[in-house]
DNA sequence: CAATTGATGAGACAAGGTCTTATATTTGTG
DNA sequence: CACAAATATAAGACCTTGTCTCATCAATTG
């Protein structure tokens, strides 16, 4: 079934995130609790200063270092994936299990970030990812094209 | 059939790139000339930076900002394809018809990237891609994970 | 509650990428 | 073939993203 995706996001995200960060030994500072938090809230990727201003714009505000340094804690702890796609932008998203596993279709005209799922992708991917030179820990599918909006407008 | 693949490049990418630009009312610059005949000698990915130091190299120096331009014209006229990679690093390919046409694996560890092509994932790719809210004009594949070498220093 | 150790913020720094502008080349025309 | 018009290019300023360091602050532990 190939579908834009829309289920309600896992509430317990945030949760998960903390304990897996506080068994790796973490302490549970405000600058993690509340990026977290912010991240939890999401249904797809954001850049990193798109989550500085995001937390800024709530009185919340973590530093850039901070922001990038707990990214890069989750992304370790694969609790967040990184996400590459147009303009050498870096986006971040939570990693949620089963139903929330999904690839990205991007409008080359606005840059639109459109989430989709398929189960015979997925499949496939499987099979080519245990016939290649290479231990694969994680994949990526990007599709590229125009949106349904860009369309209408031309 | 997977496999890791290694034919040679066809030799025309450069001749088509230059009459595709003219065709589209652009004109025959030096720095044009020296980027497409660089770009047709790959076999895969290059950075922009890597691409100009290149060039600097063999004596046929190409400004950054000429560099950057004339990726946004060939990639436009869907003559090199954009690939975005591990630490925001963007690298650019010229797309070659068929036989040519391949995915990326990508090794966390060292970074290289080695290309790979299959064609039971193509056809998937080729379905899914008319079951999306998106018209497609391209698709890329990312498989990362640990490569031999890495695996075997562990 | 004091000491320790890790977490955070601030900002310097580096690299990648964009934009502007003056100069050099290409191309069309007489 | 020379000239004019228009585009291509180089150089470098500038901005944005991401990294690093270090002084300060807060969470844990006994």
């Amino acid at each position: 079934m190939t579908h834009a995706h829309d289920e309600t996001a896992p509430v317990d995200w945030a949760e998960r995130a903390s304990e897996r960060l506080a068994l790796a030994g973490y302490r549970r500072g405000g600058a993690r609790h509340n990026l977290i938090r912010l991240l939890a809230a999401q249904r797809c990727a954001l850049s990193a200063a798109e989550l500085q201003e995001a937390l800024a714009h709530e009185q919340r505000s973590v530093s850039r270092a901070s922001v990038y340094r707990i990214l890069e804690e989750l992304e370790r702890a694969e609790l967040v994936a990184r996400i590459e796609v147009g303009q050498g932008i870096v986006r971040f998203e939570p990693i949620r299990h089963g139903a929330g596993h999904h690839h990205h279709l991007v409008c080359d005209h606005c840059g639109r970030l459109i989430p989709f799922s398929d189960e015979g992708l997925e499949r496939e991917l499987e099979r080519v990812s245990e016939r290649v030179p290479l231990v694969v820990a994680e994949h990526d599918v990007i599709l590229r094209g125009e949106c349904a909006a860009c369309s209408e407008h031309a």
